[in-house]
DNA sequence: GCTTGACCTTCCCATAATAGGAAGCGCCAC
DNA sequence: GTGGCGCTTCCTATTATGGGAAGGTCAAGC
């Protein structure tokens, strides 16, 4: 199998597949044309990489998460421990997005949104800083 | 003032004040060595700058709202549509954030999370295709 | 006057993940 | 044997930020 079938079997892209080669997350191994050859555990490889891809894992974690895969000496405890980190972070991070969400449309909420100049959303950006920060 | 001091008033690195400038988000005098000068108004515009930028505004945001701050004959429909598209966006992204979140959670619920190798996180990730996608 | 240290300058590199494109070669079908 | 598609490598861009080197400037102190 040639990287561009592996890249339709697995939904990742013929470069983002080159790509997580070049940083040792997967490997391949080369036909006599150079062209990189694919089997099928290297395609369920792919597949794994982008279901942890596609929950926001950062390619460091996808990284360990694989070796853990591969590794059937594990202790789901690591697995686990990697999983409630990312879930953390995940909410940190959403819940920052939000905070400012509501901030924002606070401030909008009082914008009239018409023709005129004045602009309370304008004058809180321009305004003193907030002391909680 | 020096680039230092415009800094602290603002909240800015000096790094970022410099690449502001050579985005054109943002100008400097220069003093007869060459150092750039600033003036009260011009801490005034980084703070705006930082400000947006705490709401999650990318900087061709803050480039327009900062375009707008400038121009009194602004109409506040204009800063309001661009807040609430990126209220939008911010919901939007937090939502996503929060529904890996809460897969991940699930997944890990059910994970032991001892010394054995069995892992449902890990089974999950290699699984087939989830069809709604 | 000369050193020291803090500050400034520019320029290059790095991050994280993905994508676009160019130049060149391989392979299959017609 | 050529056209077209797929493969190769290498370079560039994105977004926002930071680190660091090499060198110029200024003020204080001895």
């Amino acid at each position: 199998m040639n990287i561009g079938d592996a890249a339709r079997a697995s939904g990742i892209s013929a470069k983002m597949i080159r790509h997580y080669e070049a940083i040792g997350l997967i490997s391949a191994g080369r036909g006599a044309n150079q062209y990189r050859v694919y089997a099928q555990a290297d395609v369920a490889e792919l597949r794994f990489v982008r279901h942890a891809r596609d929950l926001g894992f950062p390619l460091q974690d996808v990284k360990r998460l694989l070796d853990l895969w591969r590794n059937r000496a594990r202790a789901s405890a690591e697995v686990k421990r990697l999983a409630l980190d990312h879930v953390a972070a995940l909410e940190a991070k959403a819940k920052s997005l939000s905070a400012m969400a509501e901030s924002l449309r606070h401030l909008a909420e009082h914008c009239q949104g018409d023709a005129r100049p004045e602009c309370p959303i304008l004058e809180e950006l321009a305004g003193k800083d907030h002391c909680h920060g």
